[in-house]
Order: C-alpha cells, then sequence, then structure tokens
DNA sequence: ATCTATTAATAAAC
DNA sequence: TGTTTATTAATAGAT
C-alpha cells in the first residue's frame, strides 16, 4: 500500500450516485444483474414475474409478463405486440400495456422531480389530477382487486 | 474422519429442486433478495421501478411504484440532484430538516399508490402542493431528492 | 430462525 | 463500448 501511485481497485461503497456517467454505467449493471435474478426466481420457483424498471432516461425496461400488473393492479389491459410474453423485452419503447397512461404519468413525474416553484408545482397537480380522470372515463378501474399484499 | 459419520454442511451436492418446502424457503430467499436488489438500483440510479412477484401459492408480492402501471402515482423521484435551481432568499438554515420533508413525501406518496378515488387523488394533489408550498416558504430548495427506501 | 461455505454480483480500472 | 478483478453480497444447505 506504501508504493504511491498503484493502480488498482478500490473498495465498494454502497452509496447515491451523483455523476450522470456514473450513473448511467451502474444502472445498466444493476438492471441486468436484476433482471438475471428475477429470471433465476422464475426458474427456480416456476413463479410469475413482472417487472417494469424505469431508466434515468426515462426508459422502460420490463421483463415477465406485464399482464400480471393488469391482473393485479385492474389497468388498462390493452392488447400488445409483445403479449405475455416472459422473457427480457429489454428496452421497449412505448410499446408495453397502458402505455400512454404510464408515459403521460412519467412526465408528470419527471416534471415534478424538476420542479422549482409553485407556479410549475400547481400546474403538475392539474396535469395528474388530469390524467387519472381521463383514466377514468377511459373505464380504467381505480380500485385494486387482489389478495393481499406481502411486502 | 474419513469413515465416521460427520454432521455439517457438504461441499458438493446433485441437487435435486422437487420439494416443495425447499421451493417455499428457496421463493423466500431469492425474493427477499429480488426486492433488495430493486430498492438498490432505485436508491443508487434514482430510477422508478414496479415489480410484482407471485409465490408458489399464488400470492402476490409487490415491491416499487405499482401505481405506475395500474393508475396513477408517481413520485418515484428520479432527481437530478440539486443543480441549477435558483437562491433562496438569503441564508436561511433549513427551517424543515430535509429529512422531515422526505417523509412526508413518502406518506403521501403511499397514500397515492393506495388511491381508490378522484377524491382520494385531489386531496393528496393538494396535501402535495401544500407540503411543497411549505417548504419554498420555509426557504428550502424545492429540488428535491427522494429516500426511495430505509435499510 | 441462524450460520457458513461457496457462488454470484459488481465497482472501479483499463 | 467491453473485459478484468478485488471485494462485497447473495444464498444453498445444514443446524
Amino acid at each position: 500500500m506504501g508504493t504511491g501511485t498503484r493502480t488498482g481497485k478500490k473498495k465498494i461503497e454502497i452509496k447515491k450516485i451523483t455523476k450522470q456517467s456514473s450513473k448511467m454505467v451502474t444502472f445498466s449493471k444493476r438492471r441486468k444483474g436484476l433482471f438475471k435474478k428475477a429470471q433465476e426466481l422464475q426458474s427456480k420457483t416456476g413463479t410469475s414475474i413482472a417487472l417494469i424498471v424505469f431508466s434515468p432516461a426515462n426508459r422502460p425496461y420490463t421483463h415477465g409478463d406485464l399482464s400480471l400488473i393488469d391482473a393485479v393492479g385492474g389497468s388498462s389491459a390493452a392488447g400488445t405486440a409483445m403479449s405475455g410474453g416472459g422473457c427480457d423485452a429489454g428496452a421497449v419503447g412505448n410499446a408495453i400495456p397502458t402505455r400512454s397512461l404510464m408515459l403521460e404519468l412519467e412526465k408528470i413525474d419527471v416534471e415534478l422531480e424538476g420542479c422549482r416553484n409553485l407556479n410549475e408545482l400547481v400546474y403538475l397537480e392539474k396535469q395528474l389530477k388530469d390524467l387519472r380522470e381521463e383514466a377514468i372515463l377511459q373505464g380504467l378501474h381505480m380500485s385494486l382487486n387482489h389478495p393481499p399484499f406481502y411486502n
């Protein structure tokens, strides 16, 4: 340890990432790892999984059968191109169930996060309200119809 | 001890996963690990995740913002740390500790996820607005980072 | 449930 | 971007 500049690996620290570049790298690696874990769980126990992860760039990555989420949460359950798959879908752009609602919601969410003044906040709240209202008008059930959760 | 009966962990064992009980144990362990990974990914990269896992007994376990899919929830709070934002008026120490604010936000978030009708949604939006408004009045930066989970 | 040998994940460097 | 590797974390099998 005493010989000055030694190129080598440092110890791993679990902390929040601040650098954007590092964040992207970490996201890629860990997203891959998470999906692998999910797949292993399915394989070993024969269970079903639905998983969505939004990248820092706000792109959705999916794994498993997203219709399961519809079954549990009661969203619009739109038919999808990838219907009921069971494998990694990778980046899917907007080709996911309830895609338009999700994207609108995510937009609001992102805006909220960057909100730095009240006017913007009020505007975003209104956006959120409108979105949900529209969802109901479209026949989206607001109530959850599922067995008890165990988290 | 070459021939005696030795209790202890075997190094190599041909695994047969046919027992139901073993499957249950494995599911419990790995489900926990998977959720932890998801939490870490959220925490480190500030991204949003929705995750559902069905147990062998067909019970749903959820993690993250399921509401992202099934309706309105949000508050996934991917934050670009406190870059940019304008400064507040004068040197006012954080009258509202960031931690307290985080906790309030988290409460709202939880409520939103369980929101089942519009009235509740509107109420929660108001709660969110009030919270943020108060934060500004207290001289707190509006660029919030989220506390996705507490280990 | 706790423990631990072994494997897998991964942060940093290249 | 991908590869390597030191180190940490996850976990299967046993108690």
